[in-house]
DNA sequence: AGAGATGTTGCGGGTTCCCGCAATCTCTCT
DNA sequence: AGAGAGATTGCGGGAACCCGCAACATCTCT
């Protein structure tokens, strides 16, 4: 049985191989990448179905690279491995896990013992396994930690990029003022009002990406690829 | 010799560990804390002067743990030995290192041997020693990457956090129009226009923020310690 | 079928934002 | 001292934003 993994930090990439040796004598060769680019090819080349990803990874993160590597091949098992438990990871990952394939997603924080039950749990049997923690956002598969639905999800990841009303009606083909009522309900959720003092107004567009920011339901990541999304959006668009 | 370790990784703090005991034969003691208000109480209550400072951490980040040291001991020698050279933390550790205090920043890509000049150079003989790579940012202490001064990028903290043009005026005690000129040349440096397919209108506000983001003139974190000193100016100013 | 909850849409108006224009102010250099 | 570059400030207006109000549209229970 060969295994990827697909880390940018060495020393968590060594204690994972450890692990691995460890817990999972059945494998036979363990290949290592060092961002989601080269794990692709590796995935492809070496006809790999078996990753650990890392999710956050420069260049190319670990979300990117497991989409293509499902389109190719959706019977991979990929276990998710990562620092944190951003709400804005797991809204990428439930959007692209394929519909049976097996998946795991464990933080770096986990034991060495519930890592190695993980990797068992999901490389060689196939099974789904999601941090406790972690899935406590999801309710029944949507609906995290805020609260947000994901037509006022959509219409964060547009005010995030910086568009106006009018451009997120179009793209969402909603109108202008059920927009509005998105951002409105988004204020709400967000704690954009409450946040600091009363008796004190801010720009709530502003804050609202910032709250969303500490909140963890959005990352830095997240502008990045929604950015590229809305890059592609507009060439199809014409 | 005591030495402090203030790291919540474990694995990164294990490493560190290890090669400063390697390094520096004359430490007779390792403390560990594993956030920065742990880090302060430790340095306070032991009484140490050599520390080695994740940047990034939950509850309270390196920068102001560091910031406290200092103001308690400001001859305290602090390595910094983080995983990013973002701007936004050097920008943090410009303003408060004492002025003959001896400090040091290694990345944690850096290879061991690096880090093991790095600890000897600044923990034992208090010099000043910045991975290149970090410092080529800097020029002549001020003026980073981005080319923002000063006073563009405290407009650029108060956009940040949401307030509006007034409330930024009166925090930073320009009049309202020069507010609006710092944000004209913010939008100009940070490249607000041009991001985007022209012919597009943005929210320049929310589309400052985001490119500050991407760019790593800011972080989720400074986000965080800005909201903070935002905090205690409003509660000072009554 | 009817009542009620929830979501969508248009209108209107008060605010804030963005920024051109022009009048100082401040500094530097000669 | 005086010229010139660059920053600071006020004014004014068009655009975008925020949001109350009210008319429908949909969905769900009973």
């Amino acid at each position: 049985m060969k295994v990827l993994i697909v880390e940018d930090d060495q020393f968590h990439a060594s204690y994972l191989q450890d692990a691995l040796a460890e817990a999972l004598p059945e494998v036979t060769e363990i290949f290592r990448a060092r961002n989601g680019i080269e794990g692709e090819e590796e995935a492809r080349d070496g006809g790999i179905e078996a990753v650990v990803m890392d999710l956050q990874m420069e260049q190319r993160n670990g979300i990117e690279a497991a989409r293509s590597i499902w389109t190719e091949r959706p019977q991979s098992r990929i276990l998710f491995w990562s620092n944190y438990a951003d709400e804005a990871y797991l809204r990428g990952i439930a959007r692209i896990v394929p519909e049976d394939s097996a998946y795991g997603y464990v933080l770096k924080t986990a034991s060495r013992e519930r890592l190695k039950l993980a990797l068992r749990a999901v490389l060689v049997e196939g099974q789904i396994m999601v941090d406790r923690q972690i899935h406590r956002m999801q309710k029944h598969g949507a609906a995290p930690r805020s609260g947000l639905d994901d037509s006022e999800f959509s219409v964060l990841l547009d005010l995030a990029l910086g568009l106006q009303d009018k451009m997120i009606a179009e793209r969402r083909g909603m109108s202008l003022r059920t927009v509005q009522n998105r951002l409105l309900s988004l204020y709400e959720k967000l704690g954009v009002v409450s946040a600091l003092d009363d008796e004190l107004t801010l720009n709530k567009r502003v804050r609202a990406l910032n709250r969303a920011l500490v909140t963890r339901t959005l990352n830095i990541e997240t502008l990045e690829a929604a950015h590229r999304d809305f890059e592609a959006w507009l060439a199809r668009r014409k």
